[in-house]
DNA sequence: ATAGGGTTAG
């Protein structure tokens, strides 16, 4: 490289000999301060260079580093006859803010007498760089250290979420400035350890204002309002910041009419103050009032526009949402990322695909947007393909790519994968702090190792109440009931509020371990304990809870009489619960509702049909079917997959595709011997009548989940579990047959379905055949 | 002339 050669030379032949100034100076390049003609003169005459005429030339490397212009800022290096440190940290400086981080740490190793400035420079420029292990040890290095020094280094722990480190730093610091104190508190605050931040500032007086709203702010993060108010009440002075974090605190919990008032109050509304509003409204559904402001605002920048576009995304409205696209006056990285959130996410993957192609500059989230639109279409291969070219692309994965790419795995339930990005994570420093202890339980829960949940959920230090609904949701979703439940009980001894996503979770354990009377307690206790006022959901809980339980008509009294109109879910749960029971004719009455209510949802009519088919009434199911088709229904095709080194490998019924078909097939042969001698029997009369019968055995062999655990068995090896992901709930043939297989082959199969998980082992299934 | 911090809207 040239830049490398050219320091080289600039080393090995000092003293280089006196040039030129003035035919060296590249033109207009550095500032025109006024020297004075005796100085020039004086240089010209005996060619040498003077203190300030260093320091000229100093100015000028600093001002072609500050303009992006390297390779000028080096010629003017490199014309000088006399260097003082200060032009070789401006090189290095320079290099950093360029991202030449190898040319910057080169010219520090090279140059010829170090002071504490190149010290600093070189410290900041290993903090940058988040390589926190080498700039700990430049730091110890360092023959003095000064307070800018100790900050540095405080603050590079602070942000990559080593906070600990940093408190270490600052309880070893010989002297702290306000920069110290508050780079300590915005380490608690960044990191989610909003209690450690609220102890360190009551343990001072005489914070700064930045302080104040660093505290403030991190009680917006965690929605304590009341706190943040009482904060931004006490203040001794606000600025617009102050005030606009507290309004967009009101405007981003539901508290328009607060937020409101006090944007009327506040002294300036900026544009912040303005989008504040504006996607205070539209997290509320309330898109009207939304637009209102967003056409009032007297100045609207990207940000405004892609809270606008968000608004009608998450309405799906399409088309207003591109109207508004096209119109805006300059699309950024996000504006683009919302669009194709939104196509992938109602089904217009092709639309997704084509923004994403056409874009300027795809960011990570571009990325996890069409990951997670593929992989919610059912193109899993799609979604892993995206992914491994995602890791090429981004060089540097953030925190927060990090998180989507978590919830990628979650989503396809990419379990080694998920695990390699755990590892990468650690070695990236990023294994604490915001949302990403979360990601990862979420992950470990999604992905259907519970245990490895558990670890992630113990090394979250404050765990927050996501991480708390996260690991019950988690346990009640693998028919860990009972381990919901102790988890539940223990977040109460913490002091974290149960909220009413807890609730669900609660309900839903209750629901999966069959445990009625305990359902109904924590449901009655709800608004008593914690005055939450049961929602819908909460009903439909309860609705699940008693019909699984057998109680039928308990269950239909409650929809009766709860305050809230019935929707499709809890209809649904009714449904479901009649077709365990064998109730036909409740679960016909469910499933007509269900039609009006949603008359494109294949999954009731294949559940109806089912239900008559379980009762002998072929004609009905046919007819379902009939109807499905007239009015262009079309069903979701089932897709099972499976991780196998690596790769995810996809199937779906009477799949011949994959490479080693013959092998799978060969094996469900043998197993369906070993099957009829265990007493297995093939429930034929789960499929429609009007299917030969031998026809019939054959579909049911080949549906995907069979395929999948056949091809696990044979290539995972023993000892380990194998975990397969249908996309739709698995087929109660197929539930069986696996319970049988478990036995046979002596492996822990764990399913998940789009309901819940099943582990099957020793012949039986955690969920007790109700699903 | 060169080095350190933090806060608000998608």
């Amino acid at each position: 490289m040239g830049g490398n050669y050219r320091l080289r030379q600039l080393h090995s032949s000092c003293p280089i000999p006196t040039i030129n100034f003035q035919s060296a100076k590249p033109k207009n390049s550095y500032p025109s301060k006024k020297t004075s003609t005796s100085q020039n003169n004086k240089k010209k005459q005996n060619f040498s260079t003077t203190d300030s005429d260093i320091v000229k030339w100093n100015i000028a490397i600093t001002t072609h580093m500050r303009n992006g212009l390297c390779e000028s800022a080096l010629r003017v290096f490199n014309s000088m006859s006399r260097r003082s440190s200060v032009s070789y940290n401006a090189m290095i400086s320079g290099y950093l803010r360029n991202h030449k981080f190898d040319l910057a740490r080169d010219l520090f190793d090279k140059m010829p007498e170090r002071d504490l400035f190149s010290w600093n420079v070189m410290l900041t420029g290993y903090v940058r760089n988040r390589d926190l292990k080498t700039a700990r040890a430049l730091f110890e290095r360092m023959p003095e250290r000064d307070i800018v020094s100790w900050n540095a280094m405080l603050s590079g722990y602070a942000q990559n979420g080593f906070v600990d480190e940093a408190r270490e730093i600052f309880d070893k610091m010989p002297l702290k400035n306000g920069i110290s104190w508050n780079g300590l508190l915005a380490a608690y605050v960044q990191n989610g350890r909003i209690e450690d931040a609220k102890r360190l500032f009551e343990s001072k007086m005489d914070w700064t204002l930045v302080s104040w709203n660093c505290l403030m702010g991190g009680f917006v993060r965690k929605r304590r309002l009341l706190d943040a108010r009482s904060v931004f009440d006490r203040m001794p002075v606000r600025d617009e910041i102050s005030w606009n974090t507290i309004i967009s605190g009101y405007a981003q919990n539901g508290e328009m009419e607060e937020a409101r008032r006090l944007f009327e109050e506040s002294p300036i509304q900026d544009v912040f103050t303005w989008t504040a509003m504006v996607s205070g409204y539209v997290q509320n559904g309330k898109l009207d009032e939304a637009r209102s402001i967003f056409d009032r605002m007297p100045e609207k920048n990207s940000v405004s526009w892609n809270a606008m576009i968000a608004g009608y995304v998450q309405c799906k409205r399409m088309d207003m949402a591109r109207e508004l696209f096209e119109e805006m006056p300059s699309r950024d990285a996000s504006s683009w990322n919302t669009m194709i959130t939104g196509y992938a996410q109602s089904g217009y993957i092709a639309h997704a695909r084509n923004l994403f192609d056409n874009m300027p500059q795809r960011d990570s989230i571009s990325w996890s947007a069409m990951i997670a639109g593929y992989s919610q279409n059912g193109c899993s291969e799609e979604a892993l393909h995206f992914f491994v070219e995602m890791q090429r692309d981004c060089e540097r994965l953030n925190r927060s790519s990090f998180t989507c790419a978590l919830s990628t795995c979650s989503n396809i339930a990419a379990l080694e994968l998920g695990r390699q990005l755990h590892c990468r994570l650690v070695k990236a420093g990023y294994q604490t702090g915001w949302y990403v202890g979360n990601a990862l339980l979420a992950m470990y829960c999604k992905c259907g190792s519970i245990d490895e949940a558990r670890d992630a959920f113990q090394e979250i230090l404050e765990k927050d109440v996501v991480s708390w609904n996260t690991m019950i949701h988690g346990y009640a979703r693998h028919g860990f009931g009972e381990e919901a439940l102790t988890v539940f009980e223990l977040m109460k001894t913490t002091g974290i509020r149960p909220d009413d996503a807890t609730m669900v979770s609660v309900l839903a354990a209750c629901s999966h371990a069959g445990l009625v009377d305990q359902g109904s307690e924590y449901f009655y206790s709800m608004n008593r304990d914690y005055g939450i006022t049961a929602k819908l959901v909460h009903y439909t809980c309860m609705v699940d809870l008693l019909g699984r339980a057998g109680q039928l008509e308990e269950a239909q009294n409650l929809m009766k009489n709860m305050p809230f109109e019935p929707d499709a879910a809890t209809w649904g749960a009714l449904l479901g619960a009649s077709r365990i029971h064998g109730n036909t004719e409740l679960g016909e009455k469910a499933a007509q509702i269900i039609f009006e209510m949603e008359p494109h949802n294949s999954g009731m009519y294949i559940l109806l049909s089912k239900l008559y088919a379980a009762s002998g009434r072929w004609s009905d199911a046919g007819k379902m079917r009939l109807e499905m088709r007239n009015k262009g229904v079309k069903k979701v095709p089932g897709y099972s997959w499976l991780e196998v080194q690596n790769k995810i490998h996809t199937f779906k019924v009477g799949d011949t595709s994959h490479p080693h078909t013959d092998k799978i097939y060969t094996f469900l042969e043998e197993m369906d011997l070993k099957l009829k001698q265990e007493g297995y029997i093939s429930s034929t009369n789960l499929v429609f009548h009007d299917v030969e019968e031998e026809e019939k055995v054959h579909m049911l062999k080949y549906h995907s989940e069979k395929l999948a655990v056949a091809y696990g068995i044979l290539y995972i090896p023993a000892g380990r579990p194998i975990r397969v992901i249908k996309n739709l709930r698995v087929c109660e043939d197929c539930h069986n047959a696996i319970k049988y297989i478990s036995k046979i082959v002596g492996r822990l199969i764990i399913l998940r379905d789009n309901h819940r998980f099943h582990y099957f082992e020793g012949g039986s299934c955690s969920c007790r055949d109700f699903w």
